[in-house]
RNA sequence: UGGGGGAUAGUCUAACGGUAGGACAGCUGACUCUGGAUCAGUAGGUCGGGGUUCGAAUCCCUGUCCCCCAGCCA
């Protein structure tokens, strides 16, 4: 074991690691994970539940599900059913502390009305353009709202009756006293509380005043005793007033804590455009495959620890950062070699006769569920005189290094036996090839030849009798481009049309027919593919969870194509 | 150009004054009943300029570039 195994693996474990050396808290570590409920977590939000989780876990300390619900014109409480089912599924588990912003309301209020006895607050009557005025530019600073001298009684008295409801909407909003000369516009007197007449998805019409994030954050992570307070970037310029109103109420100071979001190429993270995307029919969901959601990502078939592997293995510092979507491919396909059964299905049928085979016969090879992990056994497939095969697998008149089925060549059909390309079948209009004829050789059953002779290719294949008929969706990106939020324009417009393909036409092994949604498998040679929420007994659905790598796609590429 | 952050291979990420390392992507090759998987090899980097030091990604000075902030959103 060497310093290099023993050192954090990021800054934030650092800093933790550094206070529990130090005894700074006691020995406890407490985080938290504080989704405001409006709308479905993506795989943004998992790489700071793996965060957030992940310390606690390592330390033996705890980590809280904390819904961030103090705007409730945006909030709805099937978000909040959502955001407990994905970060479950993800694998955490949060036990007893579930909490909501909205649980210490009254609790805020009364800080509320300790900050604006002890003169740190005041009520506002500017309007929100007004106020907007006053706040000055980033080069000049503000000015004092008319009301900021209001004294102690009026305050609490304006303040009451903001929250009995006197007040429209708008017209009046509870303040810190802090300073409007502030290089840091968080703290030119920012709204604390303001009045909104919404029914709020937890505390109904009970209140009319709710306080803001800045305010609300800080005095949360504190009545729970968080130690470690771990959030994005963009809130470093809210540390001040994070410690500011910690330090003004005198109570429990966690730490807050900043590092980079996660971004990912060739989709969007931002919340508002998810949205747009659902809300719009973009997309067929927050779940639709495509999606970054956890949501989507589930239902196309990727693996929690997958997930987790993926969160682990990017890191965590404080540049910006764009993850190459190939990251993610590569953290599923490492966990599904491992644990997906194997199937044949052929996505784009191409009939094959076998004129020597008797017709009429049917023989059950054995074929590996799993290659990997020869414990996953062995399942039976049927082969028979007429069969299909994929048809990228054939080709009349094949390029240079094309090891698959062409007129005169002999492959190996998966666990079945060597086949010889006789002729081919023409449709007299079209040219297009309908079907390959061929002979195969007894003596290789199972797929090998006893005289010793290699074949340089290997294709699937279904038998025609037994194959079960299938939808299978194929999924690229959901944006054309790298980085679809650097476009001044409509980012809908960069929306990869090719994004979504479905091939309504498959086939595959008949041991597929009892498969059930969420069942995932490794079609061989194309895939992984998982049932989708769609498939019904008499209509199987898969969704292409990703493509095997493929160096054949990339040398074709590579030459511009045939 | 007010404040707050950040710059290490194509993309991420480590190195805490002492050989710039790892991962993904790329390329070569080996092996293979998945052109999968696996294995081996290879190429590629400290934002620029000064300085301190035996020695600098790291410390100092200076410049440049990028991100965030002017919601009664979070």
């Amino acid at each position: 074991m060497t310093a290099t195994d023993t050192r954090p693996a990021d800054f934030i474990r650092a800093i933790v690691a550094e206070d529990q050396a130090t005894g700074k808290w006691g020995g406890q570590v407490v985080t938290r994970f504080p989704p405001e409920p409006n709308g479905f977590l993506h795989i943004g939000h998992a790489k700071s539940i793996c965060l957030n989780f992940g310390i606690a876990a390592e330390l033996g300390g705890r980590c809280h599900l904390r819904f961030d619900d103090t705007n409730p014109s945006k909030e709805e409480h099937a978000y909040v059913e959502a955001i407990r089912r994905d970060v479950a599924w993800l694998g955490f588990d949060w036990g007893a502390h579930e909490y909501f912003a909205s649980d210490y309301f009254e609790q805020l209020y009364a800080w509320a009305v300790t900050l604006i006895q002890a003169g740190k607050a005041y009520v506002c009557d500017l309007a929100p353009d007004e106020i907007r005025a006053h706040r000055g530019t980033l080069t000049e600073p503000g000015r004092d709202s008319p009301y900021r001298a209001r004294g102690v009684d009026e305050n609490l008295d304006l303040f009451a009756r903001m929250r009995a409801g006197a007040f429209a909407d708008g017209t009046r909003v509870l303040r810190a006293r802090i300073d409007m000369a502030s290089p840091n516009l968080n703290l030119r007197d920012p709204v604390l509380y303001r009045i909104l007449r919404a029914t709020h998805h937890r505390t109904g019409d009970a209140w009319c005043v709710y306080p803001l994030y800045d305010y609300a954050h800080p005095l949360s992570d504190s009545i729970e005793g968080i130690t470690h307070s771990i959030c994005t970037l963009e809130f470093e310029d809210h540390r001040p007033l994070y410690d500011w109103l910690l330090d003004a109420l005198g109570i429990h100071h966690p730490q807050q804590i900043e590092f980079a979001r996660l971004n990912l190429s060739h989709t969007v993270m931002s919340k508002r455009k998810l949205l747009k995307l659902v809300a719009e029919g973009h997309v067929r969901g927050w779940d639709d495959p495509r999606m970054p959601t956890l949501a989507g990502m589930r239902r196309r078939g990727y693996t929690p620890a997958a997930i987790r592997d993926f969160c682990d293995a990017i890191g965590v510092a404080k540049r910006d950062n764009t993850i190459e979507m190939a990251r993610l491919e590569h953290a599923v396909r490492t966990d599904l070699n491992a644990v997906a059964p194997r199937a044949l299905a052929v996505l784009r049928p191409l009939r094959v006769v076998i004129e020597n085979y008797p017709a009429g016969q049917v023989e059950w090879l054995d074929g590996a569920n799993n290659p990997e992990d020869p414990a996953a056994g062995t399942r039976r497939i049927p082969f028979g005189r007429e069969l299909y095969i994929e048809r990228d697998d054939f080709m009349l008149d094949p390029p240079p290094k094309y090891f698959r089925l062409a007129p005169g060549r002999e492959v190996r059909l998966r666990f079945g036996y060597f086949v010889t390309c006789v002729g081919v079948e023409t449709d007299p209009a079209t040219g297009e090839v309908t079907t390959v004829r061929c002979t195969f050789d007894p003596a290789t059953r199972g797929g090998s030849a006893p005289d010793g002779r290699k074949v340089k290719g290997t294709l699937h294949w279904v038998s025609a009798a037994h194959a079960v008929p299938a939808e299978v969706r194929l999924y690229g990106h959901l944006f054309a481009v790298a980085d679809p939020e650097a476009d001044a324009g409509d980012f809908l417009d960069l929306l990869d049309p090719h994004g979504l393909e479905i091939l309504a036409d498959c086939r595959v092994e008949p041991s597929l027919a009892a498969a059930r949604p969420g069942d995932r498998f490794q079609f061989e040679r194309l895939g992984y593919f998982c049932v989708d929420a769609d498939s019904a007994a008499d209509r199987l659905v898969f969704d292409q969870t990703v493509g095997l790598r493929d160096s054949w796609a990339k040398t074709q590429a590579g030459s511009g194509g045939v």
